[in-house]
DNA sequence: TTGCTCCTCACGTCACGTGAGGTGGC
DNA sequence: TTGCTCCTCACGTCACGTGAGGTGGC
């Protein structure tokens, strides 16, 4: 029989540890003297003990190690917790190497840059939405032939919506379409509530969700939105993304065109690591 | 400016982590009610707020966020900080693979035999220890061979030990080396607190520590052990480790030889992952 | 007798999630 | 006026580490 001291140490574990499995009842001492308290362990219960590390080191909770100790699982059961351990490591291990390529990311920006982007681009997902929608065609996809389209579309919206008695729940947003060679089809869009069952003088559009997006902030006037664009587009290559169209601008703020805000959103796939 | 709750929309965070963060100061808000207590923030820190969620996506801690937000940092503590995460990162990782490995050979077993092993081996550090030792020659490694050796060297052993005024401070150690083609050295060490200067008729040797070694505990009488050593053997190369010599026995409880339990230790070295 | 080992609280960790209980503006 | 949103506590999480303050056996 060994104190306590002498067990952790045959054990390598703390002391502490022993009497944390002690008083979560994962490992109790074969006798605890009565008017000291002293813990006594046995030799054979270095097994136990050896038994919890090893699941431990596995990563189990102790809740799961003591299921796994107590046997009430049967082997199915067993083969069921491993099994998603397993899932569970896989996920983990690739969560963090994608974490490990972005901090080589901005380790490259800092050797080339000597700081730290303050533009951020971040993955999200974007809910579906239904939005009141005019649209026009503009000439191109430049920036100088977008806005005298966009920015009326915008001002006739709002009016049809104001005359609907409808209010603008959430901010505004615009979107893209290629039209034959040149030309852009142009929408913006709005979302509020609407109800059902009543005509209205703008198309209801249903905007799809987007699993995963590549979104970025855009300050200022959008004269200036294609530089943000492509920062954009530089980080979903060097990520290893690619992007499948669907690209929105959402108008955070824009009352003040200068300190606008705006949020671009462009889906993204993940490029299958062939390399 | 946006109340709480439509801010945590358009940054996809919960309300309770902007909570959080205004009251450890890392984002707070333009504005707070001071009647209402109400938090109001800016489209601009839209910006901010990307900046926390994607340098905690990188795995830094808040207070780390913080640091580097509030540029605190020149660019080679920024690029330190970076690499420190980077090692942590291929740690991790390196790491979760060996679990994941693990939980694999794991799930391997229960399909062989239906059930988990009851015997766990567990890699560990052996620190170094001073013994004193007596050594003689068995005629193989084969157990009918050692026994005759080990048990009157013990006996010995101690009786001098005795002699000298000296106790046991810790378990009873055999080692083995080979001797010429077929013979065998073997080794029986006790560790106690040696006074210096002195002349003792045993040896006193420090065995050196084992950086990694591969355990495993053998219950009951010596006589079985090999049954032991094999399943070690067997871990040490389903694992991808290779055994380097240095084997030990570590008698934890030799009382009841049937009732016995000890512990086998043998140096590893990872192999190298070229496969 | 003096150290050494042991004991039992109980706080701290990290980044929030989750109620409880209550209030202000449309 | 009724919901909705907002507010401030404060406990819980997970597996211990780390004192504080005190006691028993060699």
């Amino acid at each position: 029989m060994f104190a306590i001291g002498e067990f952790a140490r045959l054990g390598r574990v703390s002391v502490r540890m022993l009497r944390h499995y002690d008083s979560i009842g994962l490992l109790r001492p074969v006798r605890v003297d009565e008017a000291s308290g002293y813990r006594y362990y046995d030799a054979a219960q270095l097994r136990d003990l050896n038994r919890v590390v090893a699941l431990k080191e596995l990563g189990f909770t102790l809740e799961q190690v003591r299921e796994i100790i107590e046997e009430k699982l049967n082997p199915e059961e067993l083969r069921g917790m491993l099994r998603l351990r397993r899932a569970q490591l896989e996920a983990q291990i690739s969560a963090d190497t994608d974490r490990l390529d972005r901090v080589e990311a901005r380790l490259r920006t800092i050797e080339r840059e000597g700081h730290m982007n303050t533009e951020d681009v971040l993955l999200k997902s974007v809910a579906p939405l239904r939005v009141a929608e005019l649209s026009g065609v503009a000439a191109s996809y430049a920036s100088h032939d977008i806005g005298p389209v966009v920015q009326p579309l915008f001002v006739e919206l709002c009016r049809r919506l104001d005359e609907a008695g409808l209010r603008i729940a959430a901010p505004t947003i615009a979107y893209y379409e290629p039209v034959g060679e040149e030309q852009v089809m142009v929408h913006t869009a709005a979302p509020v509530a609407l109800e059902s069952g009543r005509e209205y003088d703008f198309d209801v559009v249903d905007l799809p969700a987007l699993g995963t997006a590549a979104t970025v902030l855009h300050h200022g006037t959008m004269d200036e939105v294609d530089r943000t664009f492509q920062t954009l587009a530089f980080w979903i290559e060097e990520h290893g993304y690619t992007s499948i169209g669907h690209a929105r601008e959402v108008y955070l703020d824009y009352e003040a065109p200068e300190r606008g805000v705006t949020e671009l959103q462009v889906l993204v796939n993940r490029q299958d690591a062939m390399s």
